[in-house]
RNA sequence: CGGGGUGUAGCGUAGCCCGGUUAUCGCGCCUGCUUUGGGAGCAGGAGGUCGCAGGUUCGAAUCCUGCCACCCCGACCA
C-alpha cells in the first residue's frame, strides 16, 4: 500500500497494482506480462470461481482436467484455431537442461535433449480436448459432453496489459459435445447467458449480450456470442465469450458419432471462457480515487469490524464486543472480518480497507460501548452513521443489498449515457472523440466496411447486440443499406 | 518489429546539461520511549556493483562508444 495513489486517471494499471495485485517481473523477459495474484486478489478470483462453478454446475457441467501442454501436430489440426493462435504460441522443444562445461553454475539447454515432437504450451483447449472427445464419443448415448476446465492458458502477446491481457492468465474453459446443431447452438447462448447473470449480479457490471462480427469472431468458430461492458474511461472491454463451434473441431479432430438412425455424424461443439480479465472489469468499472469497491455479493469480507481503544482493559472490552457482533452477523451469512492487529492504528486500518474495497466498516470504541452503539461507514459513499447495536444485525443485511444495488444502478446509468446512435461518419468520429463510449450505428455488413473505419477511428464493432432491432438504415460509412444498428467502441 | 522515454537502497526520487570531499530527499525497514476515534511523534540505526562492459581523464552517477533491461505509443489479441 503505498500513497501515491492519488493521482490518476483512465491509468488503471498504474495504481491496482498496489492494490490487489503486483506484477512483478523476474530479470528475465520471459516472464514479461505475467502477474502475481497476491492473496487479497486471489481470495476475490477465488470467490469468482465459486459462484460460477455453482452455475456451471446448475446448468448440467461438470469440471475436468487437462494438460498444459498440446502436441504441435494436434494443435495443426484445425486449421483457422491453429493459424488464429500461431502468433503467440509458446512451444517446448527440449526437455533437459546441463551444466555448462565452459562456465561453472550455469546451466544451457542440452542440445541433446530435443524433444521428438515440439509441444505447444495451450493458448486455448479445444485442440486438446477434441483430440480426447473422439476416443469417448461413439454413440448419441454419449452425449452431450458437458465438460467444463479451469485452468491457465499461456498467449505470447506482442503487447501485454496487467489483468486485461497478460502471457499467463487463468481462467475457465468449457467444451461441450452435442448431437444436434440447435442443441449446441442453444448452449452456447445459455452460457453466454450465464456469464451475463453473473458479471451483472455478482460484479455489479452492466453488460450487452451481442455476437461478434465475422473478423471478431473466435478461430475456428462459426458464431461468437460475447458479453461488452464499459469501463469508466469510455472504453469497451469484452468480459467474456461463448462460441458455436459448428462441427469444425469434429471434422478436424473425426469426431463422428452413430445417431439414433444409423447414421453417422459429426457432433457439434461450443467453448466458453472468462478470464481474470474479469478482476480488471471489476477495478475499471468500480474504483474510485480511494482505491477498489467491491460489490458486496463478491467481497470476499463484506464488513470489516475495526476496535478502536487506549488502554489494555478498553482493548479487551471492545474485543470481546466486536468479537460477539462477528457471531451475530455470521450467523446470518455475512462474511466478517475483525480486524484485531494490535500493531497498527485504526487510521491506519480505515484507509487499507477502503484501499480494499471492503464494502461496510464496523468501529467500535469505549464511547460506542457506554451507548451500545458502532460507527457504520460505506465504502461506495464514504459516508458514515452510528447505529444502535441492537439494529444493526438488520441495517447491515439492508444495506448490503442496496450498496450491491445502487453499484450496478450506477454503472448501468453510466454506460446508458454512453450509448450514442449515430447516422453519419462526420458525427461519428466526434462522438467518439470527445465523449466516447458505445456507438450504435448501421454497418453495411462486410470486413471492409469494418477494416476502414477501424484504421480510420481505432473503434471496432464490439458486438452485434443480440436485442438489435430491425431497422431500415444506412451503413455510416458506405451508405450501403442496413438493416440493423451494431456498437462500435475503442476496447481494451 | 517501428516511434518515443527511462535505468541511482525494497519503492519513489535529486544530482547528469557544466566531471571534483563521505551520492540527495521522502516512504518503507530495525531499536527505544510516547501513542491509538482517519494513513502517529520524537530520538537513534541499518540498507548502494549509481543497469552492464569498455573508453577519455589526475579524478566518472555525470562525458564518449557498445550492449542489456524495462516503460509508454502502434501493429497482434481474452
Amino acid at each position: 500500500m503505498s500513497k501515491n495513489l492519488t493521482k490518476r486517471s483512465a491509468d488503471y494499471s498504474k495504481w491496482y497494482n498496489e492494490l490487489v495485485v503486483k506484477a512483478d517481473l523476474a530479470e528475465s523477459s520471459a516472464v514479461r506480462g505475467c502477474m502475481i495474484i497476491k492473496p487479497y486478489g486471489y481470495a476475490i478470483w477465488e470467490k469468482m470461481q465459486a459462484e460460477l462453478d455453482k452455475m456451471f454446475k446448475a446448468t448440467g457441467h461438470q469440471n475436468a482436467y487437462f494438460p498444459l501442454f498440446v502436441p504441435k501436430s494436434l494443435f495443426e489440426a484445425e486449421e483457422q484455431n491453429a493459424e488464429g493462435f500461431a502468433k503467440e504460441c509458446a512451444v517446448v522443444t527440449h526437455y533437459r537442461l546441463k551444466n555448462n562445461p565452459d562456465k561453472k553454475g550455469e546451466l544451457i539447454v542440452d542440445p541433446d535433449a530435443k524433444l521428438e515432437e515440439p509441444l505447444v504450451v495451450r493458448p486455448t483447449s479445444e485442440a486438446i480436448i477434441w483430440s480426447t472427445y473422439k476416443n469417448w464419443i461413439q454413440s448419441y448415448r454419449d452425449l452431450p459432453i458437458l465438460i467444463n476446465q479451469w485452468a491457465n492458458v499461456v498467449r505470447w502477446e506482442m503487447r501485454t496489459r496487467l489483468f486485461l491481457r497478460t502471457a499467463e492468465f487463468l481462467w475457465q474453459e468449457g467444451h461441450t459435445a452435442h448431437a444436434t446443431q440447435a442443441e449446441a447452438l442453444a448452449e452456447a447462448r445459455q452460457m453466454n447467458q450465464v456469464y451475463a447473470d453473473f458479471v451483472e449480479h455478482f460484479m455489479a457490471i452492466p453488460v450487452i449480450q451481442g455476437l461478434k462480427s465475422p473478423s471478431e469472431r473466435f478461430a475456428g468458430a462459426v458464431e461468437t456470442f460475447c458479453i461488452e461492458a464499459l469501463m469508466q474511461d469510455g472504453k469497451a472491454l469484452q468480459a467474456g465469450t461463448s462460441h458455436f463451434l459448428g462441427q469444425n473441431f469434429a471434422k478436424a479432430f473425426d469426431v463422428k458419432f452413430a445417431t439414433k438412425e444409423g447414421t453417422l455424424d459429426y457432433v457439434w461443439a461450443t467453448s466458453w471462457g472468462v478470464s481474470t480479465r474479469l478482476m480488471g472489469a471489476l477495478i475499471m468499472t468500480h474504483s474510485d480515487d480511494n482505491g477498489l469497491v467491491l460489490p458486496p455479493n463478491l467481497a470476499p469480507d463484506q464488513v470489516v469490524i475495526v476496535p478502536i481503544y487506549r488502554s489494555e482493559e478498553e482493548h479487551a472490552a471492545v474485543a470481546a464486543k466486536a468479537e460477539s457482533i462477528k457471531k451475530t452477523l455470521e450467523e446470518k451469512n455475512i462474511r466478517v472480518k475483525f480486524d484485531n492487529r494490535d500493531n497498527f492504528k485504526p487510521g491506519f486500518k480505515f484507509n487499507e480497507y477502503e484501499l480494499k474495497g471492503v464494502p461496510l466498516r464496523i468501529a467500535i470504541g469505549p464511547k460506542d460501548l457506554e451507548k451500545g452503539q458502532v460507527e457504520l461507514a460505506r465504502r461506495d459513499t464514504l459516508t458514515k452513521q452510528f447505529v444502535a447495536e441492537n439494529d444493526l444485525c438488520q441495517i447491515i443485511t439492508d444495506l448490503l443489498a442496496t450498496i450491491q444495488k445502487e453499484l450496478f444502478d450506477k454503472a448501468l446509468s453510466y454506460r446508458e449515457a454512453k450509448v450514442t446512435s449515430v447516422d453519419d461518419f462526420e458525427t461519428f468520429k466526434k462522438v467518439l472523440e470527445d465523449k466516447g463510449g458505445f456507438i450504435a450505428a448501421h454497418w453495411d455488413g462486410t470486413e471492409a466496411t469494418e477494416e476502414a473505419i477501424k484504421a480510420a477511428t481505432k473503434a471496432t464493432i464490439r458486438c452485434i447486440p443480440l436485442e438489435a432491432k430491425e431497422e431500415v438504415g444506412q451503413c455510416v460509412f458506405s451508405g450501403k443499406p442496413s438493416n440493423k444498428r451494431v456498437l462500435f467502441a475503442k476496447a481494451y
